[in-house]
DNA sequence: ATCAATCATGCACCTATTGTGCAGGGTAAT
DNA sequence: ATTACCCTGCACAATAGGTGCATGATTGAT
């Protein structure tokens, strides 16, 4: 119920370029142009600056965006308590998370919602977590799983969201088969502070996962390749190339010459697994039972690592 | 920036009627039926039920009208909070008041604003108070001027909008010249009571004044003639009909055989005079300077009385 | 009981808002 | 200087959203 525009100028904030805040949300830069200038208009304030090519926004439209947050936050709040004391049906339902999450934890939630509502309409989106708060933002998606992270941009108490954490997923260590530590059970992260490691790119949410790890014993790992996919961390690792970290949650789906060891000792890396949403929304119903469902499913996961360690 | 399907159902709130909102709105009675079967439609919530030949708000509509009003305030507080940071100029400036205050308050006002700010559009719709109210809500006007009433539907503390004192315009009354009392200066209430009265139709803010004052005495009053402009009720008494209440703004302007005597006694009836607008726009500098320059033109208004009372 | 009045809504039609795609112009980087 | 990048203006197209009239349903009056 709050004006398109208005949710257009918040993504821009965000994106800082007219072609980025296009891409999000989905309109041709054109488009994002003309509604700012629009908005500028019907508002008769001047929120953008021309700034060498590109645009950005004026002492104006900073606060402006700054103060609708809470106006945001207050409309979901009032729609979410309407739906909640109408008992009324929603149609539309925007999910979004990274790969792992997607699979594990979105998959079911979604598969429940379509039989336990049959007339809601279920959409999925796999996004890495920086991209699912734009998503949020630009109210494309209304609930992301996502792995925590402290980035500069999202903190984990911003105004514009609210976050439940869901499960911390450990992360394991893969090495070759042929790997002297290979028939062990566990192993120590100084134990293998010598092998060449294998990662993400920097930037990318697991790179930081990473480096955290070893930060916390103090030791600076060598590494010798990136991957993106944990597929191909997998085989990586099984061409012998190096060791690597993967998550639990993350199937070794019958690699060759792969081996997962637990971590023990001091620095026991995990990445917190949470759902998140847009400030106010968490009352709705539908949100109620979708986070209901993913810390079911979250919990079923659990114990059935606890019996695995029995 | 709130939707306007959003602003329309809260005009319907008031009205009741589709036929009523779309003549308040400016919308023909289709575009309104349509407009709120839209805004049902993306938000899953059904906001209407058939009541007999019209419609009628549901729970969930109801629910909904209410909780939107602090949202409306924080956008208009939020609206109001830029435009005073940015120092930046408005385009569009609705006003609305009765005959009166229109043309002594509202009209220096506009005239003035249209020197101060060339660039401002201003509109001035004349309306009686509770009109002056609805159009408010429908985001027709921006400040109104208007009589305080105690009315079913608007208190002084309603929560959609702020109210400033203006001043208080005393009643005098005005009786033939022919009048025994045609010679006095003032006379008090008691003295007319058994007068045969004048006065506006019942249901008009006037009506509820003229019995208030008489209710205050614990007198009724015959009530002879009914008229609604203040130029009939003078020309009813110049033609000695009997007697009326005529506010001291309202210029009697070279009226034949009518006299206008101050009323003194116990009941000194007056009418309130007050600025309204929307709750949170209250802080913006269009406003603010208008209720500045409102508030110079009553103390001149009241300092030129005390004056012409020496 | 009939008739008239009152309301909402569906439909055909139209307008104008709002979108796209492409070309152009200004600015920073190589 | 050339290239790459980003925003914006323009012609054009889609479509959301408007009006007016006819229709149907319901209440109140004659």
């Amino acid at each position: 119920m709050i004006d398109a525009r208005l949710i257009t100028l918040r993504v821009f904030a965000r994106c800082g370029t007219i072609g980025a805040t296009a891409e999000l949300t989905g309109y041709s830069p054109s488009a994002v142009s003309a509604q700012l200038r629009e908005l500028q208009r019907v508002l008769g304030m001047q929120l953008l600056t021309k700034d060498g090519r590109g645009v950005r926004l004026t002492a104006t439209g900073r606060f402006l965006v700054a103060g609708s947050d809470p106006l945001i936050a207050q409309w979901e709040s009032l729609r979410a308590a309407a739906m909640e004391a109408g008992d009324q049906v929603q149609l539309h339902f925007g999910l979004g998370g990274f790969s792992t999450a997607a699979a594990q934890l979105l998959a079911p939630l979604a598969a429940t919602l379509r039989s336990t509502r049959p007339l809601l309409e279920v959409q999925v989106l796999e996004a890495d977590p920086a991209r699912c708060f734009d998503l949020l933002i630009a109210e494309r998606i209304d609930l992301a799983v996502i792995v925590a992270m402290q980035s500069d941009t999202y903190g984990e108490d911003d105004p514009r969201f609210e976050q439940t954490v869901l499960l911390d997923d450990p992360l394991d260590v893969i090495i070759p088969g042929d790997h002297p530590l290979a028939s062990r059970e566990t192993a120590t992260l100084e134990e293998l502070a010598s092998e060449p490691w294998i990662t993400a790119g920097a930037g990318s949410t697991y790179h930081s996962l990473f480096t955290a790890a070893f930060t916390a014993i103090g030791v600076t790992p060598r590494i010798a390749h990136e991957a993106v996919e944990w597929e191909t961390h997998i085989a990586f690792v099984g061409a012998g190339l190096g060791v690597g970290l993967l998550p639990r949650l993350a199937p070794l789906q019958g690699a060759e010459n792969v081996v997962r060891l637990r971590i023990t000792g001091k620095a026991k890396p995990t990445r917190r697994i949470v759902a998140a949403v847009r400030r106010g929304s968490i009352a709705s119903p539908l949100i109620q039972e979708s986070l209901g469902i993913l810390q079911v499913n979250a919990n079923r996961i659990l114990s059935a690592r606890l019996e695995d360690d029995l």
